[in-house]
DNA sequence: AATTTATATCGTAATATTGCAATATTATAA
DNA sequence: TTATAATATTGCAATATTACGATATAAATT
């Protein structure tokens, strides 16, 4: 035990679990807000960016290019990394998709036997 | 040293990462998914829902709960769960934002000058 | 060729997560 | 007031993640 029952869910599910487990640390927000601002940069650019070690950001960098959320080129002998527009748009529609979702149902009032309840 | 050093990022950076974190097991998208369609549900309907024991689908329940992308009010012996649309529309606003302004560099062709490179 | 620069990988300690059996808690039913 | 039902909590083993020093690799510079 102890480690996550794949096999149990839908590929969509481990998909999206896979991309928001990409994003569910701080330093990692942090690389893409950063490329988001610079466009494409070098290992050493977040390096100096951040206060974690060259080995840290770099396997940082291997788990966003794993998931796709991230590509880098060999320039000479740095690697130029951006942001990958493909992979942020299936977390774009899937949060989307459900807000638009929620706001249905308000609007639609198919709670409002509910409304009076803490919850639902 | 191993764990996350949180005091070093922003909050919106840790808030975004919590949340994503919160969503990177497929169980937890796969509860997210089942409220989304039955609205409401109790603990007991998870549990005959996913092939996870009860103990492991109340720890999901809870980090989910924590972080604010569900809530739950007591009814009777039972809790009603549902999904909480305020925490969900940070989500839907962060990744949209960023692909709105990834969508803008595109267009506005401030990659121009790299466009032959094989990412950036 | 030796040095520098940029990044990746290895090894490992510290910490966190996952999953569940056993048990506790709390509300309803008999 | 014993059941019964619905959840939560505890404790623990298995596994995964985080962080970084040491080291490896690969390209550019001297």
């Amino acid at each position: 035990m102890g480690a996550t029952k794949t096999e149990y869910f839908t590929d969509k599910q481990n998909e999206l679990a896979t991309l928001a487990k990409a994003l569910g640390h701080p330093a990692r927000v942090a690389i893409l807000d950063y490329l988001l601002k610079v466009d494409t940069c070098i290992c050493g650019d977040i390096v100096n960016e951040l206060p974690l070690a060259q080995p840290t950001i770099s396997q940082h960098l291997k788990e966003l290019k794993n998931v796709g959320l991230i590509k880098g080129s060999v320039e000479g002998n740095a690697i130029c990394y951006c942001i990958d527009e493909k992979v942020l748009e299936i977390l774009q529609k899937y949060f989307t998709t459900i807000s638009t979702k929620m706001q249905a149902k308000k609007i639609n009032g198919q709670y409002s036997a509910q409304l009076n309840t803490d919850c639902c």
